[in-house]
DNA sequence: CGCGAGCTTGACGTTGTTCAACTAGAGTGG
DNA sequence: CCACTCTAGTTGAACAACGTCAAGCTCGCG
């Protein structure tokens, strides 16, 4: 019954599975239109502006979704494993990839033809519905990231990411980020001076214990606390 | 084929309309379960936290969707009239508002009475696939929202908007906003100090021909330049 | 051993907000 | 018809928040 959007706000984590809905013969239709697909860190999974064949299925892996824009590019969210990317692509008739999508470390996807994925949605009512609740779903994630990177300030913004991180992606409390500080960066949307000056003052201040890439949540709440208040 | 995000992001204006995928007898259905109301400028259309127990669709009017937080809010964007409002509220079995909206001017609602519209997505595919275009549009918008907000300098912002004003909601060079300074800086993300002194630039450079509220587009390529560049 | 990428730090400049003061027009009540 | 008040609009000056730049550091790897 949360009505605020101001955590854990960076990652997008369905909760929903829209396959479940399928007849055995609609799965059957699924695997014989999917193909797997191995990428290595760093590698891009989708290119915004080139034609979407297919959607993606994020099998085992981490990836960040962005769009693409000199001088810097603008991350959407981080998608973890067992989620949907590309999804906004079956909109009208152009089936063009709104966003890119690269892998943060090595990551096995499947990609399902888009035209399998269309028919299914319209042979299927509770499928659709499915669909429009992860659909929903990501929206409800992206007003949250939009609300953080637009009126929070440096802090908060740190102090919701590590949140984020620790609680959505690594699910403890210590974990070893695979993220270099530019890539901090490109998430908080700041430099990546302003990366590394906020997390050493979290770090003399106690609320993390941080070397080199290992990061420890000390003082959960006054994170929590920082984060809110922006 | 564009794929970049850097024009005319504020206004949601869907080309989509799902009603008419509708059976004779859904239709009835619909008309069975909605009532019309009227809002006056400024009332609250529906409020973030409380149950959504319908969609809204403006008829007529125009109408700010934003999310509230102190000490300010960020408005989602703007919605001129033949659209739906609260769809994201069908996101699983909460029925919340994610958002509040509110009218900018004198506007007429529908209220469709929110498992109506469930049922109809479960029964009608087609209908589904619908929703699922406009909610993907919507997507789109706020992608398109997000970045300039968050990667564009305040010239930029504004410069944005006016042309997002002229060319979506107006669909004239010349118009009267029923805005206030302070509801524009609102609605750019920024200090109502700072937007008048944008607009004075913008007029004193004889991009624009600004009296009181009357807005003239003097230079469009110019203005277009300062929205790409930031 | 040396090279390069990532990391770190301090100094400095820019951008945009905040604050305070002032102005103009639109009611409102005497 | 005139104060009075209230809101919206405007302006300038001070200030804070961040980004940029330049330099040096560390560590893994060829």
């Amino acid at each position: 019954m949360n009505s605020n959007y101001t955590n854990t706000c960076t990652v997008y984590d369905s909760r929903f599975s829209c396959f479940e809905e399928l007849t055995e013969e609609q799965v059957k239709f699924v695997e014989r239109n999917k193909v797997k697909v191995l990428f290595k860190k760093g590698e891009t999974i989708c290119k915004q502006g080139s034609f979407a064949s297919h959607i993606i299925y994020l099998r085992e892996g981490l990836a960040k979704v962005y769009l693409e824009h000199s001088p810097r590019n603008l991350v959407l969210k981080i998608s973890p494993s067992g989620n949907l990317i590309g999804l906004p692509s079956i909109y009208d008739g152009n089936n063009i990839f709104l966003y890119s999508a690269a892998a943060y470390v090595d990551s096995e996807v499947e990609l399902i033809e888009i035209n399998t994925f269309k028919q299914l949605i319209r042979e299927n009512a509770k499928f659709a519905y499915r669909v429009i609740n992860v659909l929903n779903e990501n929206t409800v994630q992206i007003y949250g990231r939009f609300f953080c990177l637009t009126n929070k300030q440096l802090h908060g913004r740190v102090a919701d990411i590590l949140l984020c991180l620790a609680n959505r992606i690594f699910k403890t409390n210590e974990f070893n980020l695979p993220l270099t500080r530019n890539e901090l960066a490109e998430l908080t949307n700041m430099s990546t001076e302003s990366v590394i000056r906020v997390l050493k003052d979290f770090n003399d201040d106690g609320l993390i214990e941080m070397t080199g890439k290992t990061f420890k949540i000390k003082n959960y709440d006054m994170l929590s606390k920082i984060s809110e208040v922006g």
